[in-house]
Parts: structure tokens; C-alpha cells; sequence
DNA sequence: TGCCTTAGTTCCAAAATGAAACTTATGGAG
DNA sequence: CTCCATAAGTTTCATTTTGGAACTAAGGCA
């Protein structure tokens, strides 16, 4: 089964996973709600390829959940900003920090 | 950057996708919180590969979220319960599935 | 004996990922 | 004007993961 035949499933869980179900999308909204914007920021914070991020924030924006923006005229440059829709997501993010710092001590420390 | 690299993470909801992150995962998880047990049923609930099941379920033993149990003597038969830690993601995935049925609406019937 | 069930494993082709270099467009230093 | 820097991507290619399907193991049952 593929990816993409979870959005059309009886379950709101697959659907939902259907579009944030990978690591490095819900990083990326981790990173947004931590008010991070920018592509670079993106990079720098997750560690994630330029390759991917690129790849996850189409996702992202198809789906609605972020918004590209356009935020110089100079050198055209756009970031990406959470929808209402996207803003939806806090309790979830909330939920899996809760759980993480319960159940997922660090056990040595990392600068990522 | 490698998955795994995740657990040690400074932030707690990277620890907690280093070991959840992943679709087939929460689809796993959403099906123990359903009643689910045995191999056959979450390969007939899930749609994913025996493959791809056998290893993630191997994951989520190894993290102390589910635990394999045997359930016969018989023909020696196994099958996998949520954990104390395993059942406090719950929120999690209540959360998922109240955004799903808000903002995912089912475009066409299927039946898996 | 021979077929059924159930939890896996194995094999291989196809798709996704990671790493790193390259592109495009513009601003600014000298 | 020339050259370097910034920032958002894109491209390329080797490595890893996934999907699909067949195969194995250990009995049970007729």
C-alpha cells in the first residue's frame, strides 16, 4: 500500500497521517510553532537535506498546512508560515512532547 | 542525518518521533488501541507489508511500547500488547484523529 | 499423510533518502 | 565593474528502505 491511498481512509488517524506521518514533517512543524520560518532556519535546526526539506514543505503547502510567503521584493525570497489549519496541530505536537519528556530521557547530550 | 540519531535529541518530540515517527508505526499503535493483537490482524487492518510489519513491531518491543506475549503453547503463537508507556500515547493519538476528522474529510469510500 | 493456520523470513525490483555540488537572483564591499 | 556572500531551491548519484510476493517453521486436525 502506498502512502497517498492513506488519505482516503475510513480512519481520520491514517488520514491525518496521510500528510504529517513522517519524521521530518512534524519536525518542520515542530520548528514552526518554535517560530522558525525560513528554509535555512529549517536546515539549520533539524539537520534534515535541502533535498527533503524542499520536498516536505511542497507537501505542506499542498495539504494547507503552511503558507508560502513571499517576505523580500529584492532578491525574491519566501518562508513558510503555519495556516489555521496548521495551527490546528499544536495539541498533537503538544501531546508527543509530553509523552517524550516523560518516556524519552536524553542520555547524552547532542548540540542538534 | 540518520534516523536513530533522533533519540538523543535535546527535544523531546524528536526523541518521541526517533521511536514513533513513522506511518506505519502509529498505524500499528492505532490499531493496538483498537483491540488489535496478532500479526494477521494488524497486516489485514493496516495494509502493510508482513515485511515492513515484523520489523516495526521488533521497534516497539525494543523501545518498551508494546510487548510480545506468547498466546499459545500449542503451536507456539505470539502476539503484542500495549505497555504501561505504550497506552500514554494515547493523547497522541486522539489528538491525530480529532484533526483528521476535522480538516481531512474522506473524498471517496474505501475499505480497508 | 497431507492440508490449514499463524508468525515470521527471504529475495528482488522499485522508490525514497543522504550527501554534496550546482543554480538563480540580488546585494554589497572594494 | 568585479567578486564574494546570502538564501532558496534543484540536480546527481550512491546507499537504504520499501513493496510485493513467495517461502519457512511448528504444530493442529481430519
Amino acid at each position: 500500500m502506498k502512502w497517498t491511498e492513506l488519505s482516503d481512509n475510513w480512519c481520520p488517524v491514517a488520514r491525518t497521517l496521510s500528510v504529517v506521518g513522517d519524521r521530518w514533517t512534524l519536525l518542520i512543524l515542530r520548528d514552526c510553532f518554535l517560530g522558525l520560518s525560513r528554509f535555512e532556519q529549517f536546515i539549520e535546526s533539524s539537520g534534515m537535506t535541502r533535498h527533503i526539506l524542499a520536498e516536505r514543505l511542497k507537501r505542506l503547502v499542498e495539504a494547507g498546512i503552511l503558507e508560502r510567503r513571499q517576505y523580500s521584493a529584492g532578491p525574491k525570497r519566501y518562508d513558510y508560515v503555519l495556516t489555521e489549519k496548521g495551527q490546528e496541530l499544536a495539541p498533537a505536537l503538544l501531546t508527543l512532547k509530553d509523552w517524550g519528556k516523560k518516556h524519552m530521557p536524553v542520555r547524552r547530550a547532542t548540540n542538534a
